[in-house]
RNA sequence: GGGGGCGUAGCUCAGUUUGGUUAGAGCACUCGACUGUCACUCGAGAGGUCGCGGGUUCGAGCCCCGUCGCUCCCGCCA
């Protein structure tokens, strides 16, 4: 199926069941071995690599000297054939060890300049800079991890349209010359020539235009969908990126949590792991209880506690305080925590105020002995209520949820790390339900929305609290592995007078105004919409998992850097003045020059 | 926008602590030798804007100030 008119065989497909046929091979050549009589080449391609015996006593001539001459990364025809390997010559690392190629003609058809960067790499030998990587793209895609990377990809993709075409979901694409949305992240905006001063935005995401499918009637939408973000980076984090799109009508939540984990299961299937479902399921309340965050780890339990009840009695200023303010005392314990030193629990201090706790209460159990600031203020009651295990060390925080949550979970990765209670090989699938509709900005005290603005308030709490958004809970979820959110999704509101109360209470009360950034959705809820929901998963990120791979750069062709350039193309870039003149533009600050 | 790390030969790095002769190593490259290597081996050679700019000094890869790039993190990312 690959062969063509200038190759018979892949290199890296040659087996011996092939020994005793004439074979042409193209390929890179990935390294030579010049024995000064005998030539060995090592001949690679996107199958794998094979090696090429060039012998003087077949070959003619002029092939061994093209073989003595011929640069690393040259692209080359070989002729010849295959053959067995002597029995001491057989090199296990190479699937293709066994065997060989005996050229009978060698032909460079593509000559390399000595390459800026090592492709064939020494076991051990560190990768080049990221940014000569980045920059010499052509020649980095050329490593066999990378290709391997994106070859799973590429079956990733194809299992992701194969599974949800055969459960009659269609992929429709939608524009990426779209309308600004005021919520969320910054838009790329790209100019009109044709309407001065009227701008693009490239999509954050096809949401509204996939509940519009709904409204048509296409009732099952998927689409591998591009989506831009103009904020910063991080390693797990690209301006342009790629979702798992879904939507479907006449559908609850469990419609679209049984289609996810399906999914799921079907990826990581494909990457040779089985998966079981369905996967567990928390409540947000629940996940933000005991491990004080949306996207637990349940990899490994140091789970939170509340310990009010032991402390409430006591005479101790700090919990007193946090009590009287309406907080409560909660806190971990850590296995064999007790023999960490005052400078190591300092550190989780730290990074406990850096997530918002006033401090980090600490108490130690070394046998019958309470050791740490709050052992003096403990009692009998408390010292049994806390039940605390010898050797163990517990960690505290003394306030409101709202500040002990974020600390306690960034104290409990930090012992998980120490500790190395994260089983890398271990899949803790999870599903967290009921995630609040609103969150109030803490300065402003206005209600933003959690998941989106089209996101249904679940239905019991719209009923029996209306006058209360920041008490109702969404109908949203987030699928979350070891951690890491994996997707997230909601049923949609898809009432046009719901919708429009929501973006009022979003601080867009004005109809007008309303009708003016998302009439095109509330016209289309008008006309008629069945109840529809879907979910999106972040497409780099799983092929990134499964792949291994320690940075999303290392599953994208062509990433950009934290900075959010393209080294290879060299984009952004600045553009001729017609070029801005044609599109009304004008630039107020002049790049830095270069 | 803020903080940390890095920047020396094509690549990976040492040298910076304590400023001082001609800035080194491995790999790659060039030339030569070698008929079973597979990170071949051996010999010889070439290769430097010490990221860039400024300053201190008799003298700066090394100290100071600024700046650029990459990277990790915070903010940000409905």
């Amino acid at each position: 199926m690959t062969a063509t008119s200038y190759r018979t065989t892949l290199c890296g497909d040659l087996r011996p069941g092939h020994v005793g046929q004439r074979v042409t091979l193209g390929g890179w050549v990935h390294r030579s071995r010049d024995l000064g009589g005998l030539v060995f080449l090592d001949l690679r391609d996107r199958a794998g690599m094979v090696q090429v015996k060039v012998d003087p006593a077949v070959a003619d001539a002029a092939t061994v000297q093209v073989a003595e001459k011929v640069g690393v990364e040259s692209v080359v025809l070989v002729e010849g054939d295959v053959v067995a390997r002597p029995a001491d010559g057989v090199n296990p690392e190479l699937a293709t060890g066994a065997i060989e190629v005996l050229a009978r003609s060698l032909r460079v058809v593509g000559p390399a300049a000595t390459p800026v960067l090592p492709v064939a790499r020494g076991k051990g030998t560190p990768l080049p800079a990221e940014e000569l990587r980045l920059r010499h793209r052509y020649l980095d895609l050329r490593r066999p991890e990378l290709q391997q990377n994106l070859l799973l990809r590429h079956r990733l993709l194809q299992a992701t349209r194969r599974y949800l075409s055969d459960r009659a979901f269609l992929e429709l694409e939608t524009p990426i010359l779209t309308k600004p949305t005021p919520e969320g992240a910054r838009d790329f905006l790209v100019p009109s020539r044709v309407h001065p001063g009227e701008f693009y935005a490239l999509p954050q995401s096809p949401q509204i235009y996939k509940q519009l499918f709904m409204v048509c009637g296409f009732d099952r939408y998927f689409q591998v969908a591009r989506c831009f973000r103009d904020e910063d980076l991080r390693a797990d984090r690209q301006p342009e990126f790629t979702q798992i799109d879904i939507e479907a009508s006449f559908v609850r939540q469990d419609d679209i949590l049984a289609l996810a984990e399906g999914l799921v299961q079907h990826l990581w299937a494909e990457a040779g792991i089985a998966v079981p479902t369905p996967f567990r399921r928390m409540t947000y309340a629940a996940a933000m209880e005991h491990y004080g965050c949306d996207r637990p780890d349940l990899r490994y339990g140091l789970e939170i506690a509340d310990a009010t009840a032991a402390f409430a009695p006591l005479d101790f200023g700090v919990t007193r305080a946090a009590l009287a303010a309406g907080g409560r005392v909660r806190g971990i314990v850590v296995p064999g925590g007790a023999a960490w030193s005052r400078k190591q629990v300092d550190e989780l201090e730290a990074l406990a105020k850096g997530a918002g706790a006033g401090g980090l209460l600490r108490l130690k159990r070394v046998g019958s002995e309470y050791e740490g600031p709050v052992a003096r203020f403990l009692d009998d009651a408390a010292r049994a209520a806390l039940a605390l295990p010898d050797g163990s060390l517990w960690l505290g925080v003394a306030g409101p949820d709202r500040a002990s949550s974020p600390a306690l979970d960034r104290v409990r990765q930090e012992c998980a790390a120490r500790l190395g209670l994260a089983d890398p090989a271990r899949r803790e699938f999870l599903v967290v339900v009921d995630f609040p509709m609103f969150e109030r900005d803490p300065d402003t005290g206005a209600l933003a929305a959690v998941h989106h603005p089209f996101t249904s308030p679940n239905p019991d709490d719209y009923a029996a609290r209306p006058d209360d958004p920041a008490s109702w809970r969404a109908v949203a979820y987030d699928v979350v592995l070891n951690g890491t959110e994996l997707g997230g999704g909601s049923i949609r509101t898809s009432d046009p007078a719901v919708q429009s109360r929501m973006f009022a209470l979003l601080g867009i009360g004005d109809v007008a105004e309303q009708e003016r950034r998302f009439g095109f959705l509330l016209e289309g809820l008008r006309a008629g919409a069945p109840p529809h929901g879907g979910i999106a998963f972040g497409f780099d990120r799983i092929a990134m998992l499964l792949a291994g791979a320690p940075s999303l750069r290392d599953v994208i062709a062509f990433p950009k850097t934290t900075a959010a350039r393209a080294l290879f193309e060299g984009a952004p870039s600045t553009v001729p003045p017609e070029d801005l003149e044609a599109l009304h533009v004008r630039v107020a600050a002049e790049p830095p020059g270069r």
